[in-house]
RNA sequence: GCGUCGGUGGCGGAGUGGUCAAUCGCAACAGACUGUAAAUCUGUCGCCCUCUGGGCUCCGAAGGUUCGAAUCCUUCCCGACGCA
């Protein structure tokens, strides 16, 4: 057995729900927020502080620990989770994410999420975001090449050729060891057409089955353990492996995607690929109604506010997102009345905490003023107690959104901070 | 006192007759960031305006040479170093 999951409590007239997974290193309570941590930390942050600020899981990065320090060292460290120390659950990502953000994406102005909103604009937006900003300062190596076998790519460090396979990705995931692992993908670039992302979809799906198939051979090699607790539950599982929906901004491409990967063996799933902001929910909405409804769902990559309120109304049981962590340390900090960039003139002499009421060890022992100083300093510590914020912000924010659902009042909450 | 070198926008520092409102770095002022090539990137940064353009002032000060000066000359002021 991969994992349990059990639904709790179900948003009324929604695809919401409030349930549990259990893995072998602890209980995700859902909807629940995956701290992003792809080199097997969180940058700026131990792993005893991402506990005290509420955190219950990891998420780590194929590719990255491929390259560095590579998959046998973290293996023989015992797996990301104990390499790390960090003893609740962990996801890792499948490199699928680098096949975007090394490849289509790559030195250019394109991003996971497009911000227009009328999709006859799509077209000619798009051609300007293929442009790219940086306009003469190209890339210095060649971006990654993908075929239908797997995806050459190269070392941003040392500009090194690669090759991921749908095989390798598992094989390397294995090693890795997370609780969770994801199927190989094709992330595509929201701006794609119709025709690429039709294209695209079919190598996500022949790759899902060849990780499906992957995962399978491999656990085969593994010594079996079942230890059960009290409630005839195992302790021990092994590792999970979701599948990855795709398809872009397209609702058949969607739909198809859903039913596709959703038939398959998958302990789980995962919604990838870019949107367009608006449509976030919408495209959720199409997925989760084909899915299972029994296997959780984890939104790939995703995590402003509103866009998790959206998710998790549409079904989303877990996401991750690099935002809280990556703004915090670019000086952004997230409030209930948005985001306030702490380098401002405005906050030199203000000596309230980030966000009046918030119990985080930031705000509870630290001024804006201080902050400010930090940032201007550029002291490392500013990285620190801006992400311990941000984290706690966001993670505590997905639990309140948990409670919400169990007290039949998630409509009210979700109205009262999105308007 | 004499000599040498030097005084450029908040700071450092290019430029040494026209393409200079003046390279660049820092600081400053804003913005961006959604499965992390990210402690990163972008824009603004003399003043004013009807601001994908136009006007004004400007390179220690004053005067001069020149069609044209931050750049050449003269005097003065200031600084560093050397000699007395």
């Amino acid at each position: 057995m991969a994992l349990n999951f059990k639904i709790e409590k179900k948003i009324p007239n929604a695809l919401g729900r409030a349930g549990v997974i259990k893995t072998s290193h602890g209980e995700i309570h859902t909807p629940a927020f995956t701290v992003v941590g792809t080199k097997a930390t969180v940058k700026a942050l131990t792993p005893e502080m991402l506990k005290s600020l509420g955190a219950e899981t990891v998420l780590a990065n194929t590719y990255h620990l491929y390259f560095e320090p590579g998959e046998k060292i973290v293996k023989a460290g015992g797996g990301v989770g104990k390499f790390m120390n960090w003893h609740g659950p962990t996801l890792t990502d499948s490199g699928g994410f680098q096949v975007f953000s090394l490849g289509e994406a790559f030195g250019k102005s394109v991003s996971k999420i497009a911000k227009l909103t009328p999709r006859s604009d799509l077209e000619s937006e798009a051609r300007t975001l293929l442009k790219g900003a940086q306009g003469e300062s190209l890339p210095s190596f060649p971006p990654a090449k993908i075929d239908n076998n797997g995806v050459t790519f190269r070392s941003p460090r040392d500009g090194s050729e690669h090759r991921f396979t749908p095989e390798r990705s598992i094989e390397i995931q294995h090693n890795l060891g997370a609780d969770i692992i994801f199927a190989f993908d094709e992330c595509t670039a929201s701006t794609a057409s119709y025709d690429y992302q039709k294209e695209a979809l079919e190598r996500t799906h022949a790759w899902a089955k060849r990780s499906l198939e992957e995962h399978k051979r491999l656990n085969l090699k593994k010594p079996r353990v079942v230890i059960k607790d009290a409630q005839g539950l195992p302790s021990v599982f092994s590792q999970a492996l979701f599948g990855i929906v795709q398809g872009g901004r397209y609702q058949d491409l969607r739909e198809l995607s859903a039913k596709t990967i959703g038939a398959m063996d998958f302990d789980g799933f995962g919604i990838g690929g870019s949107f367009i902001k608006k449509d976030i929910d919408m495209a959720v909405g199409w997925v989760n109604k084909i899915l299972p409804e029994e296997k959780p769902r984890h939104l790939l990559g995703i995590g402003a506010v509103e866009d998790i309120f959206s998710a998790v109304e549409m079904g989303v049981d877990t996401f991750d997102c690099v935002a809280p962590t990556r703004e915090a340390r670019n000086g952004a900090l997230w409030t209930k009345a948005g985001r306030i960039n702490i380098l401002n003139n405005q906050f030199r002499e203000d000596f309230a905490p980030v966000e009046k009421g918030c119990a985080c060890y930031t705000c509870l022992n630290f001024s804006r003023a201080y902050l400010a100083h930090l940032f201007r300093a550029k002291e490392i510590l500013a990285n620190t107690l801006a992400s311990i914020h941000n984290l706690y912000f966001i993670v505590n924010l997905v639990k309140n959104i948990r409670q919400a659902i169990l007290d039949n009042r998630f409509t009210e909450f979700k109205n009262s901070y999105v308007k």
